[in-house]
DNA sequence: GTGAATTAGTGTACTATTGACACAATTTAC
DNA sequence: GTAAATTGTGTCAATAGTACACTAATTCAC
C-alpha cells in the first residue's frame, strides 16, 4: 500500500485512566457521556487525537478541557497502558484507542466540559466501550509496578505515613497486608526515607511521615538466577 | 472536537520485532528499506495500518508480505509491545507506530517483497527510524518476562533440552547464569515436564528433552506481602 | 577398546528473604 | 486518669537464593 494513494487511517483516539486514593479506596476519574453512542453511561476522559499532536499532547488537551484535569501539575506520573483496538469498538467504525494510566493526590478538578465524578474501583457503574476492562488492566498493571517500583508514589503526598502508604497498597491490591512485614520489607527497598516531620491527627499517638527518595518513577530490578 | 467535521487522523503504522534464537545468540528479523526515508537502512518490518483492519491484522499481513513470516503458525507467541509517537518520526509527518514483539525458532520465511535478515541483537547495524530503541525495549521487556512467565517457549522447539533452555536465558539477559541453580530454579516453577525422549548430538552425553505444559504464555503470580 | 574430548547432570552449606504472629507506646477526649 | 485509637516494634521458622566442583554418558581418534 502506498500512503499518497488511497490510504485511509483508522480513527485515532485516547483514554485516560486516573487513579487516585479516596478514604481507603481507590477511585478512578469517569465523566458521563453527553452523546451518542453510550450516551448517559459513565466512561474513562478521552477523545480524538489528530493529525500533528501526539498521543501524550492530545491526552492532555482533552482531559483539561473535558474534565479539568492538567496531567502535567496534578498528577504524580502518568504511562501508556495499551492500544486497544477492534473493529467494532466505536459503533462510528474502526477506532484504535491508546489509553495511559495516571495517579495523583486528591486532584482538584477545574471547571470541566463534562459531568464528571470519582468512582470505587470495586464499585463501577456500567461503563461505555470496553472501559471496565481497560480499568482492570490498568489496575492489574499498577498493582504489578507496586511490587518492584516506586509508583505509590503518585497515590500520595509528598510527605506521607507509612499507614498511608500500606492504605494505598492494599486498595490498589485489593487485599490487605501485614503491617510488620510490610513496613520490613518496604524500608528494606530504600525507595524512601524519614523526614523530620510527623503526622497528627485525631486522639491517637502520631506518626512519622516519610517521603520518597526520587521524585520520577524508580524501578528496582529483579533477578532471575 | 467533532468527528464528522475537520478530524484528520495520524497516520497509523505497525511494527514488529521478531525474535529468534540462532547458535547461542538471540536475533531479530531487519528488512532493508528499499524507498526513502531512511532508503538502504534496517528496519523492523512494519508498514501502514488502513481503517478497518486491527493493528494485529495490518501486522500479519505486513509481515507475511514484506518478510514472508506467519505471525499466526511460525511464531510461538505475540504480544503488543509499545505505542511510540513523535510528530518527527516519520519524515513525512506524525506517524504513530503500535509495536509488537514476537518470538520464534528456526522460522523460515517464505517469498518475500524486501531483502531481510536476521541480525545479533548484541550487533545491530544502523537503523532506520528509532528501531534501535524499540529493539532494545523489546528485549528488556523480553528478559523481564522471563523472570515470571514461560515466554521462553516462544524461543524454543516444543521439545528442548535444559541446555537450551538456559542458552536462550541468558542470550535475552546478556549474562551468564550458574548451570545449578538455574535448574533448580527453573524445574521449582512447575512450568515445564520431562519428555520420555532424549537429544543426541555430537560426542557427548544425550540430554533429556523436556516440555512446556501450557502451550500459550502462562504468568506466575508475584506476592508484595 | 582405551583414552581424550565434550556436554549432561547432580548436592551441600550458607545467606537472605518471606511470612506468621502480639503487645507496648503515644496521643486526645472525656 | 482512664478509655479509645493508632503507631511502632521483634522473633522464629520456613523458604528461596547463591556460591561452588565433580561424576556420568556419549563420540571419536587412535
Amino acid at each position: 500500500m502506498n500512503y499518497r494513494s488511497k490510504y485511509k487511517a483508522p480513527i485515532l483516539t485516547v483514554d485516560a485512566v486516573i487513579f487516585q486514593m479516596s478514604g481507603d479506596q481507590l477511585h478512578v476519574l469517569l465523566t458521563k457521556r453527553a452523546n451518542e453512542p453510550f450516551k448517559g453511561d459513565w466512561a474513562l476522559p478521552g477523545g480524538y487525537c489528530a493529525q500533528g499532536s501526539t498521543t501524550m499532547e492530545a491526552l492532555s488537551q482533552i482531559v483539561k478541557r473535558k474534565v479539568g484535569v492538567d496531567l502535567e501539575s496534578q498528577l504524580g506520573y502518568v504511562e501508556q497502558l495499551y492500544t486497544f483496538d477492534t473493529v467494532a469498538r466505536d459503533p462510528r467504525g474502526h477506532a484504535v484507542s491508546v489509553t495511559y494510566m495516571g495517579c495523583g493526590r486528591a486532584i482538584e478538578p477545574a471547571a470541566a466540559e463534562q459531568e464528571i465524578a470519582w468512582h470505587g474501583v470495586d464499585q463501577l457503574p456500567t461503563l461505555a466501550y470496553d472501559h471496565e476492562k481497560i480499568i482492570a488492566y490498568a489496575r492489574e498493571r499498577l498493582a504489578a509496578k507496586l511490587t518492584y517500583t516506586n509508583a505509590a508514589m503518585g497515590l500520595l503526598d509528598r510527605k506521607f505515613t507509612l499507614s498511608q502508604l500500606q492504605t494505598a497498597y492494599e486498595a490498589v491490591m485489593g487485599r490487605t497486608l501485614d503491617k510488620r512485614n510490610f513496613r520490613k520489607k518496604f524500608l528494606s527497598l530504600g525507595l524512601i526515607h524519614e523526614t523530620p516531620d510527623m503526622w497528627r491527627e485525631g486522639a491517637h499517638r502520631p506518626a512519622k511521615l516519610y517521603a520518597f527518595n526520587n521524585n520520577s518513577l524508580e524501578a528496582l530490578s529483579r533477578s532471575f538466577d
